[in-house]
DNA sequence: ACATATGTAACCCTATGGGTTACATATGGT
DNA sequence: ACCATATGTAACCCATAGGGTTACATATGT
């Protein structure tokens, strides 16, 4: 089926920044902290899993390592999503609404 | 230049819900929100552009439209990162990082 | 042993999504 | 003109969440 959620847990923005940046730069959680402009905790909270990557932080990280804001919402985003529809199925109840162009359309 | 925030400003996705979905269908704010089982005052502040669609509701439209969630959460997103971009320009005096492996990286 | 790096907790603030209730302003139909 | 329906919103109340600072205990490396 095309419209479906992911079946495997995507990867948390966090693990990226850890992994594939920190890592292989032997950077310091503290010194991009420090270069992010924004609190140790705040950085360690993502690195670690724990929180998310707001669209600020995303600008930060893309201006840090060159990259597009969009690769760490995509991955924040895939992540919400995910647990957003393992959280509640309510959504699953929900029945597609007919499609059909009302009398007044354009 | 590769990564860029987009200069224009992006629709909102309750833009193109109204427009889109809502309007062609003939759909009152009210029956959809019932469809949804989400508040009618919830969705009137995603349709009038006061709220974001949050990744519960992105599932929810996406069952009643037959849509991917992604449709919503991307048009969201695109949204907030635009807004983030205007409202706070710290991130432009970021440095990027130096992408020199350092020794002990893999 | 000592300085550095970290994970986190405790506090405090602010922003935001969502529910209910209520009310005034459209809008459409009879 | 009159009335029911649809709406935009405000006022309240909650819970969650991101972010800052300070503080502290546990690594880690030299």
């Amino acid at each position: 089926m095309s419209h479906m959620v992911t079946k495997r847990q995507p990867v948390h923005p966090g693990r990226i920044l850890r992994y594939h940046y920190l890592a292989p730069l032997c950077l310091k959680i503290t010194d991009l902290a420090e270069k992010l402009s924004v609190s140790r905790k705040a950085l360690s909270a993502i690195v670690n899993e724990r929180k998310s990557v707001t669209p600020d932080m995303a600008l930060r990280l893309s201006q840090a390592f060159e990259t597009s804001p969009d690769l760490w919402l995509n991955l924040q985003k895939n992540y919400d999503l995910y647990k957003a529809a393992k959280a509640n199925k309510e959504w699953k109840k929900i029945k597609p609404v007919p499609q059909k162009k009302c009398s007044t359309a354009a």
